[in-house]
DNA sequence: TATGAATGAGGCTTCATTCAT
DNA sequence: TATGAATGAAGCCTCATTCAT
């Protein structure tokens, strides 16, 4: 009622119901699922272990609900990160750095959604399955505003490029937190950048661009060239 | 196939340990780890409880037979696959078909090799690490020969190339999977050569355009260019 | 009915207290002690869970004030019923009528009531005596003053004839509820009617039967006569 | 296989099932159900706790088990007790002294049972049923060759007779057992006989004998009688 | 007096592992 | 080597009761 007075009811409720969550996180990246006992949780969450069952039905609820609350934030703070930009692709390497940084932080959580469908839970599955769809779409959206815009052929593939998108920036956060000694994330971002941009020119089959591209190439070529001129020119005299 | 050949590790089990690791694959694929008793893996295994663990130290030690089992089976299969070819890019799409089908076929078998890491046991995520490691040798020394044999520019980065085209693949893998109407293989196999061939020939920094063969020419003749320039500086005057 | 009456147990409480034990009484009813819940009790009752505890001391409570008033209400029932007749064996017959259906419509309340000394608390037990106890003076009384009034022998056991009429309603009512179909009360009531009558009118010891019965009869009687005889004679001289 | 090796297989496991009905039987007994804790029928069956749930699916299989070993054990020692005698009476006097002391030695048993029925469980409640017809078919049985021999009224209503049987006989039991003073085992079971052998030598409806109107009538005179020798007495000279 | 969120002890049950045969 | 009955630790969850408001 009171912007002032955070502490009303339903606040008090909310505040612990986010605990929980938070403690449940940590514990189950940390020790997975099965390792996390929910003792663990109600005591991290500086809560009786029958207090989780008043917000929660059960673990699995829990565990979903940590789940939610991640993509929620995901998709959340790539909204933002591409809302910032105004460009196709600059959006598009927002995302791109957004999303990096995001899987490295919480790779497992990830692999927490990916084994709520390893259960054959069918309503687990479709809801992860939701998250990601809704996640996804901030993708999908700025795909076919290129479309709209130009920037992105029109017979280009949304979902290969999708997936070549999601796929290698996910494929290579795994591979840089097993190689901690890989810290380039600049060059990991302009890399994926420059491939999806490569995708998008196309039709998505056959990876090349129609005459921007010779033009671009010829405009680097020369800068080279003048370079080396240049060069040559201040040896002389 | 011959008996000079080093054997792999399923050939040195006995019938009774493969009859194991392949109930608990199934049940594992089926039910998950946790969800799997080991009561079920004996007697779809027909064996005992109590004789499982003369062969297997615990219920864990199963998991990471199974999991070994599963990388091997990768690995002879890609091998396989990639020697039935001569040309660089032959052998790209030979490995890109046979990776995709196997991860689409046995998608819980690479999370459960995830999840041997999810758990904090050093050791576990070693051996997964080299599992994986052995196995995408067999991309490092396609990409490396084709370095040698002039098919893959000098600069490209291994690493980068590499993420971009297993991280794509297991992202289209699992894409398909859950839209099981999703069949057109091929396609995914040529889009995903042609992305990884578009990283192969520029250094990877800079992906390529339209004409490529003409690009390529100028790029090179710049690079010849350059090198020459850059010897008539140290002659000289 | 009569303010000066003094009130029943049920009178002296307050409304919220009737509704907690008659939310209590159904619930108990319907799930059994164990397979009641206090909450659910509170909730029928319309009265916060919290609340419950200012009135009853526990769930055990409510238990027994629920038995207590069930008993409370059968003997006041009881009592009217009997009451309303002048003649032993029509007070008989209208206690039969009165408890064989009471006893139909609640019979999980006696068997509640019955649980409460199935677990050892002395105390409870006493209780339980006690109310059957207020409950059965009711036949007691009937019994007694039909002695004096010569409708029962004189000699009749109080508690085998009680035995046998409560016994046999209760059995009785039990097998009427597990089968539905039975539906013959008045056939019934004329049956322990008669039954008691008849353990009534003989000694309670001998009951008694076709032919023997007249010539034992005689015998008693005869018995009777001449120790009449004898103390006449012991009079004279 | 050997009568002299007990120790069979089969029977060792015959073995542990009977220890853990019987020790489950004395903590039902005298704890009820809801106070019975696994824990303690394991440890007084000295048996693992987890073993326990190898012979029994849960807690509520092992309290059916109970039930129904008890309803066998009952079934049994009755059919035992009337095969050994011939006349129709005598059955029904040995079946009435066999009920009475079993009823009172296993009171809470039969409680146990009827608890069964009052969760709502409409499986058990049907099992109950059948135990009980079960061993009521003893009696039903006694009563129908008796109406084939003459000893029993043809016109006699067996439901309503084993009402007043059954009933009459549970409900002296109970009060026996609060009543520990009250040890006349025989003259309880002669009253119940006596009173069984009217009801079944009348139509049931109308217990009564012969020249009922004759005999009370010869009672009342002899009353009549006696208060006018007493008067005579009190006068006098 | 009234509330209902919070508590936490303790129950039932599961299941990986052992061991006597 | 093979068996499968037995074990018992430990987890999840319930629910009567309390207490701050």
């Amino acid at each position: 009622m009171n912007a002032t007075r955070p502490q009303t009811r339903r606040e008090r409720l909310d505040a612990k119901e986010t605990a929980v969550i938070s403690a449940a996180r940590a514990l189950f990246l940390e020790k997975g699922e099965a390792g996390t006992r929910v003792a663990e949780i109600a005591k991290r969450a500086c809560v009786a272990e029958g207090t989780l069952y008043l917000y929660f039905k059960n673990k699995r609820a829990i565990l979903q609900a940590v789940v939610a609350d991640h993509w929620e934030q995901l998709t959340v703070g790539a909204r933002e990160a591409v809302e910032g930009q105004t460009e196709t692709f600059d959006k598009l390497e927002a995302l791109t750095t957004f999303h990096l940084r995001a899987v490295i932080a919480d790779w497992s959580l990830l692999m927490l959604g990916t084994r709520l469908w390893a259960t054959g839970a069918e309503a687990e599955e479709q809801m992860e399955r939701d998250y990601r769809r809704n996640y996804v779409a901030i993708f999908d959206d700025l795909f076919r505003r290129g479309q709209d815009r130009g920037d992105v052929a029109a017979d280009a593939s949304l979902w290969q490029v999708r997936d070549l998108f999601y796929g290698t920036l996910e494929y290579t956060a795994r591979t840089m937190m097993l190689h901690p000694e890989r810290t380039d994330y600049d060059g990991v971002t302009e890399f994926v950048v420059a491939q999806v941009k490569s995708a998008c020119l196309s039709g998505g089959q056959m990876p090349l661009y129609k005459e921007e591209s010779g033009s671009r190439d010829l405009r680097s070529i020369t800068g080279r060239l003048e370079a080396a001129l240049k060069d040559l020119k201040s040896l002389d005299v």
